[in-house]
Parts: C-alpha cells; structure tokens; sequence
DNA sequence: TCTTCATTTCAATAGTTGTTGAAGCGTTGT
DNA sequence: ACAACGCTTCAACAACTATTGAAATGAAGA
C-alpha cells in the first residue's frame, strides 16, 4: 500500500463521525446501511453526514450503491484489513525477540501481528 | 477504546510526514530512534519534524526520552494492537458466516482478525 | 564560563476542513 | 405532469493545520 493512500484513509477516520459511520458499517456488514438510517443512528444533519460518507468513500473505505432513492453504504473490509497488515508489516524489522515483550502487552496479539516464524536454523 | 482517542490517534497517522516517522519507528523497534537520525531519514527539517512528533506523542503512539541532548523516540506499539482491535471488533456483529467472504478477499485475514469460533452448537 | 550542539518553541502566513441552511437532482407515487 | 422524498451540492464563514526561519532552551565539552 502506498504511504499517500494509507494517509488518505487515516483521514478520513479522523473525524468522530467518520470514525462512527465507519464502525457502524463494519458492524452491519455485508447489508450495509441507507444513508438516512446512518443520519438517524448517528444524529447527524443528512447533509453534514454526505459530506463525511463523501471523505469515506473517497478513502475507498466504504462503497455506495443506489436502491430506487436510497444509497446504501457498505464498509469496505478488505481494505481495512490492508491497511492493518500495512501499518504492522516490518515491525521491529522482522526480528520477533524484538518484538516478544510488545505483542506481550496486548490482549490477544497474536490475532493481529503475523505470526512469528519459527527459527529452524537454517540461513 | 473512547472514539476520541482513536480520532486522536487516526489524526495523527494522517500526515505523511507523521505515518513515515511512526512506520520507520515501528520497524525500528525497541531501540527507537533519536529526533536528528529521524530527520536525517525522513530528510525533514527538524522544527517540522519536531511539530509532527509531538502531534504523535499527543496521540500516545510514540514515547519520548531524554538521552544526554537528544531525544529517543519510540513507537507504542501496543497502542497500536489496541487501535487495531477497535477497528475490527464486533465486525458484522460478530455473524462469522457474514464475514467469510470479507476475510476470504485479505491475503492472511486470520492472521488479523479474531479468530472465528467454532460452533459447537450449544447455546 | 563560554561555545557548541540537538532540539523545541514561536510568530507569521497560507492553505485546508467542518458546519450551516438553501438550492438542486434524480426517483417514486398520485 | 406534479408533488413528495432522499440525498447531495453549494456558498459563506469560522476554526484549525502545516511550513518557514529565527529565537529560545538546555545539555555537554573546552
């Protein structure tokens, strides 16, 4: 993934309300959401949250499709999860020692970081 | 996580400057880096850089400490777990079978994602 | 103590972002 | 054709963000 295009998304979940939206797409999955039900959920003026849906979209973390006057909205997850393996790749170089103590720290780490290869010796 | 503090955390992701800075500290590891080896990779000026470490070190995504007249900086990259798990719970309301597509499309999305529990059919 | 060095802070400036309400556009139902 | 609906776009404005270079801070060495 490109640094501009990580940027971009990380922007666009910059905002609470972006962050919210975004989340709450996530939550419905594949059904998505119609705009007005988002304005509603979220309490936020249609206008304001078109807006907001707009930055997301651009981001590529959400996709829009029109149903008669409706847009529904649908989180776009596998981007989400390339910007994940993005933003852990290369983490302490690639030496896991390294790393042992602050994948520790979290809950469950190894549901998140790549799995640490095991050292077999050979070069 | 509170939303404002993962808003706090995206914003300051969301500058090149700073996603590069954060990233070369990632893959720096424990040992960190120094403001002036920081500057010198990034080829930044050091009151930009400056600027942009203190909006991460706001955020919580790196640590700052005094070593003689520099300063070592360091990624939290437990935080960085945490934001990740944030991002990701309750992923289509916790419907595995919803998502099986969605993680079908990522390269290694076990590997990112809670793992799928088995249903052993009780209730 | 005085100088040098590493880094941060400051002020000025230019550019960007978010909110509001009104207007516009395409779709549906009468 | 017309009106109602759902949503997006627009213009104006206030608030915030980033960059620059100069000045300040504070540690180390002569």
């Amino acid at each position: 993934m490109e640094t501009r295009t990580a940027t971009t998304i990380f922007e666009s979940l910059s905002s609470g309300w972006r962050l919210e939206a975004f989340r709450l797409l996530v939550r419905q999955g594949p059904e998505g959401m119609v705009a007005g039900d988002i304005a509603s959920a979220l309490d936020i003026s249609p206008s304001s949250l078109s807006f907001h849906l707009k930055a997301l979209a651009h981001a590529g973390l959400v996709s829009v499709e029109q149903e008669g006057r409706f847009q529904r909205y649908r989180a776009n997850i596998p981007l989400m999860l390339d910007l994940i393996a993005y933003l852990t790749e290369e983490c302490c170089s690639g030496q896991p020692e390294k790393c042992a103590d602050l994948r520790a720290a979290s809950c469950c780490p190894e549901a998140v970081l790549p799995p640490i290869p095991a050292d077999d010796g050979k070069p």
